[in-house]
RNA sequence: GACCCCGUAGCUCAGCUGGAUAGAGCAACGGUUUUCUAAACCGUCGGUCGCAGGUUCGAGUCCUGCCGGGGUCGCCA
């Protein structure tokens, strides 16, 4: 449609009613809000108004005019400040129906992204212990936004930074070295303050115990470490691999912040539903120091100095000690203060490491990148952004979704947790509640900057009040009137391809009913709702369009309860059933298309 | 003190990147079933879009300043 309002403004323009060289750019068509206005509705009158020097509402009129010649337009209206909208003959939804169930699983697949590589980071949790509902959320929220990249043409690649170089991987390793002594009889008593107290990591202490007997022990601590540090890294990460499969979460890359420093991959290779290999950075010997070469490459570009910062404000910190360190010159890309790049020790920052981490994908090839991070990490973002800017000189964009906290709830009572014990809520544990669906769904029924609140109880109810379930039983009622229209249709196929393709050649220009035009509007809306979430990293408008869609179908399937003539089945009319069953098939298809994206399976049946 | 996010119906939230009379669900009240799944549907009630300015044909949406809630603030992760 927009094409033919482009076509009218330019009949115009070469008529010499209208100036050339107009900006087009803010021209939209697209369906009302209040259907009353008819399908479309266009704002061209008036953001051409200005720039041609003409009264909306003329302008309108002579735009209108060209179009009411369209074969596909049935009518035209000038309203309000300038707005022209469109009743579209009954032709041009049958059109956009008949497109949509011959595209079948393909429909709302869109070419925008232009194979263009976009890197999308999710979960990156560090490898110290299972993964509780907060990374859940961020997992579910970027694995449905690669999804969505993906279905809207973008070449995504999938990956998570695993931090295994820093000191918290230490300390994960003297807590399990611990648990090996546990193992071995002794009485540890309660963990020190400052380890990891969750007994998840006595498995990974007996398994010390058992293939090192009391070896481990007689070594000093430089010594052990690392052996006792790599186990417990790779076994914590079976941990995370498994609770992201019970999610359905993939990524095709874990990159281990390590190997940046040492080139070395980690020597972790998984197979399963969350397979990936781990990317092996470097050529070796020797083993290039790529924190280092971020660093040199800002260094020459005069964004790295040494001097000092003034003292925290806020919280204070109780080691603080004026010194003078390298800083990396963010507040010429817009942060606050300048960041450090090196610890009082000589190793390298968080922070450093990030640099090298991002450069190394744009090395790599990513212009585009995303991180998906818990919203605790928000005073990271503009540092962040400002070293992507510089280490790419400019060429680079980063955008960071930022995921807010999850709430648990039972029956609308918070689920108190003590974190004095170690013990966060795991993600597996709710999973294996109330099942992989209705995590993932509520998790995306929501912007991703907004708490959520989740409750456990509500998830599991079966009404319109929960939304996966009410999305769901859409999808499954459409399956069972597949199933009864064999009636009227013995030879429907039961497979989607081949049903679609039989039921793509009804005539689908008796579907007429004011109601029935709705739904499949909305069905058309399809394609355009992907190519907007995608454009704005926004995977949760698929859910709310799913639900409206739920409902606008519920209500039209109840419709025949009063009206039987608008039955999707209709005995003795093998014609209209089909048209019907055309519609159904489009609703379905979309259910299905769009349940994919999210990674919520799609039943036959709710039985 | 600074920065980031949030503030829309009694409650939980959408609002399609600035469009027309701001929408759903829940709650409350009323109705619909000899029916293709009532696990559903329809209706009624409910609003100073936190407040005040500004930008323009037009603001819940953009800008500025306040108010309220949350988060973060050198080497933590």
């Amino acid at each position: 449609m927009l094409e033919r309002v482009h076509a009218a403004t330019d009949a115009l323009v070469s008529a010499g009613k209208l100036p050339a060289g107009l900006d087009k750019s803010r021209i939209v068509v697209e369906p009302p809000k209040d259907a009353s206005h008819g399908d479309m509705a266009t704002n061209v009158a008036m953001v051409l108004a200005k720039p041609a020097n003409a009264r909306p509402r003329e302008l309108a009129e002579a735009v209108a005019e060209k179009l009411r010649s369209d074969p596909l337009i049935a009518k035209v209206e000038i309203a309000g400040p300038g707005f022209i909208n469109l009743v579209l003959k009954p032709a041009a939804w049958a059109d956009a129906l008949h497109a949509a169930v011959v595209a079948g699983a393909n429909y709302g697949k869109s070419a925008m992204g232009a194979h263009k590589k976009i890197n999308v980071e999710y979960v990156s949790a560090n490898p110290t212990g299972p993964m509780h509902i907060g990374h859940c959320r961020g997992a579910v929220f970027g694995d449905a936004l690669a999804n969505l990249l993906i279905f809207a043409g973008y070449d995504v690649t999938r990956e998570y930074y695993i931090n295994d170089a820093g000191a918290q991987v230490d300390v994960l390793a003297r807590s399990a070295f611990l648990r090996y002594r546990e193992a071995l009889g002794e009485n540890i008593g309660p963990m020190p303050e400052g380890l990891y107290p969750g007994d998840y990591l006595q498995e990974c202490g007996a398994e010390l115990a058992s293939d090192y007997g009391q070896a481990l022990k007689e070594m000093q601590e430089a010594e052990w470490l690392p052996i006792v540090r790599e186990r417990a890294i790779n076994m914590m990460i079976a941990e995370i691999r498994n609770d992201l499969m019970a999610l359905n979460v993939v990524h095709d890359l874990f990159f281990s912040e390590r190997s940046l420093i040492e080139g070395e991959p980690e020597e972790v290779v998984f197979t399963g539903g969350a397979t990936a290999e781990v990317i092996v950075v470097a050529p070796k010997p020797p083993p290039p120091d790529l924190v280092a070469e971020a660093i040199a490459k800002l260094r020459a570009q005069g964004v790295v100095y040494e001097g000092r910062l003034p003292p925290p404000k806020g919280a204070p910190v109780e080691d603080y000690e004026d010194r003078e360190q390298t800083l990396f010159r963010s507040t010429d890309f817009g942060d606050d203060v300048d960041r450090p790049l090196m610890k009082s020790d000589g190793s390298y920052t968080y922070f450093a490491s990030d640099i090298a981490y991002h450069k190394s994908k744009i090395d790599r090839g990513f212009a585009t990148m995303i991180d998906v991070w818990g919203a605790d990490h928000g005073g990271y973002v503009k540092r962040m952004q400002a070293a992507v800017k510089a280490v790419s000189d400019g060429k680079a964009e980063l955008d960071v979704k930022l995921v807010q906290l999850v709430r648990l709830l039972r029956n609308g009572e918070p689920i108190k947790m003590s974190k004095r014990a170690g013990e966060l809520i795991l993600s597996r544990d709710v999973v294996a509640e109330v099942g992989r669906d209705a995590v993932r769904f509520m998790m995306l029924y929501r912007k991703n900057d907004a708490l959520l609140d989740f409750d456990l109880a509500k998830v599991i109810e079966q009404s319109r009040d929960n939304a996966v379930f009410y999305v769901q039983y859409g999808h499954a009622r459409g399956q069972s009137i597949f199933r009864n229209g064999l009636e009227v249709l013995p030879d429907l196929p039961a497979d989607p391809e081949g049903r679609a393709a039989v039921l793509a050649k009804a005539n689908l220009a008796l579907l007429d009913d004011p109601a029935e035009l709705a739904l499949i509007r909305r069905i058309a809306q399809f394609p355009r709702l992907i190519e907007a979430a995608a454009e704005a990293h926004e995977p949760h408008r698929i859910a709310f369009y799913l639900y409206e869609l739920a409902s606008e179908f519920h209500g039209q399937y109840s419709l025949g309860t009063k009206s039987p003539h608008l039955r999707f089945i209709i005995q003795n009319d093998p014609k209209m059933t089909a048209a019907r069953l055309a519609m159904v098939q489009g609703v379905v298809g979309v259910l299905a298309a769009g349940l994919a994206l999210l990674g919520v399976s799609a039943p036959e049946e709710m039985r």
